[in-house]
DNA sequence: CGGGCAGTTGACGTGCGTCAATTAGCGTGG
DNA sequence: CCACGCTAATTGACGCACGTCAACTGCCCG
């Protein structure tokens, strides 16, 4: 399951997230210096990579492929607190412990660094330390939102919501023919569907269900979705109308 | 309403969040540019200090007092994303809309900087920016903690959860006694912890009365909170026993 | 054909929301 | 000093959305 390295972008310019990721700002000297240091990993669908609680020795980018962050409690409950999608950063420069389990549900290839070379890096340069900035706000708001998804919204409302934003996340990746009509493959099952949202997976199919019979989502198979009019579904999701909006 | 400035820490180095806020590591010869560029602002219990939407002119560390972040949806249901309390910090450089309002829930005092020339500053001077990732990356986790409080524990363990956390806040503000136990005064009404717990207030009621049956807690008056023993509240909040380890 | 896992659907129970009445706390004014 | 009004908080009765438990289906891979 190793992928060859020299398939993997050896220069970061050429790299996927290239101007996504925590190394978008940097200048040509910049990046040869984060080669230098830098290493690919790859896990299969369903591997844990990081287990909460652990040591955590090296952070690093997705590249391609998905995972969730998860917390869970003594008694098994467990909520899933981020997702993610290539350019996502992980692990915390300046904290030894992992506070989550990271676990990939597809097969992931991760753009690594080892801990202690990456700080003094991101030291010397203010270009890593401001982009790390302002992926950490972004993801702050993120979680924000999410708060009044697990916290004030109704079951069907976390669906549809869910499913905006993962669709919006999508689009992005992919910018393909915007209009109202949206297609994607969902990354997760309806057990992680369940953990994002505050739910029981029962729930979450119960209400798929009803999504699909009210004509908001067309499924074909069990993951791929079919948005006929994304105007309809955020407006179960109860968004305010500046939904995606990120200045 | 307005506080006179010079009773206000004319210098820095006196300031009582000096070594929490974002300016914690900042030389005597950055504190001194801040200086120059600083106000304070007042505001009374009840006054909205940033209206969401709002072009966000300014940003700031909480010095005394306590606010609250929350966020709206059209039908009027509400949900608290974040408590400030002194040292927090609030705004976002490089963005200009405000996401959420910030409403003071007691008298405070704020320590504002104009968003550009504080932006430049940032830019020109690393120990700001790098206190202000460390300060985001905390609060990134504890909004991710909050997450799971919101998404999978009971109306009970929610309350539990919430005095731990002022209680644990409230105790590192003012270093008394540790020991087993805790004293403390609610800055929130019930219907403000109904709105960060996503509860109702009436479940609130219901759930504080019932703490205070089975002894977890004393009541004197509506607001102050005596904890006889803080392991038996932790217990309640499900919390698993690293609870307020932050290396 | 069979075993295993993801997903769906149904029947039933319950934790919390909703609606409403009552009480407690506190400042204000006669 | 008590009456008054206002708001915060408590408590009760009832209903519903979602959880729980369980049976069943579809699909993949051997």
């Amino acid at each position: 399951m190793n992928v060859p390295r020299h398939k993997l972008a050896p220069h970061c310019a050429e790299c996927p997230i290239r101007h996504k990721a925590v190394c978008a700002r940097c200048e040509a000297d910049e990046l040869k210096r984060l080669e230098e240091i830098k290493y690919y990993r790859s896990f299969e669908a369903g591997q844990t990579i990081i287990w909460s609680g652990d040591k955590m020795d090296f952070v690093g980018s997705v590249v391609s492929g998905v995972a969730t962050l998860t917390q869970t409690m003594e008694d098994g409950r467990t909520q899933m607190v981020g997702l993610l999608l290539p350019s996502d950063f992980v692990g915390r420069p300046g904290r030894n412990g992992a506070p989550y389990d990271v676990v990939a549900t597809t097969d992931i290839v991760m753009c690594c660094f080892r801990k202690t070379p990456f700080e003094t890096m991101m030291n010397e340069t203010p270009h890593i330390a401001h982009r790390l900035l302002e992926m950490t706000l972004d993801e702050l708001d993120a979680a924000r939102e999410w708060m009044l998804v697990l916290g004030r919204k109704t079951a069907r409302e976390k669906i549809a919501s869910l499913l905006c934003i993962i669709g919006r996340r999508h689009a992005s990746l992919t910018p393909d023919g915007p209009s109202g009509s949206m297609v994607f493959d969902l990354p997760l099952t309806r057990e992680a569907m369940a953990d994002y949202l505050g739910l029981t997976l029962e729930t979450v199919s119960r209400q798929m269900s009803a999504l699909r019979k009210d004509g908001i989502i067309e499924l074909k198979g069990k993951r791929h979705v079919i948005v006929p009019d994304l105007g309809r579904l955020m407006d179960v999701a109860g968004d305010d109308s500046d939904g995606g909006f990120y200045g």
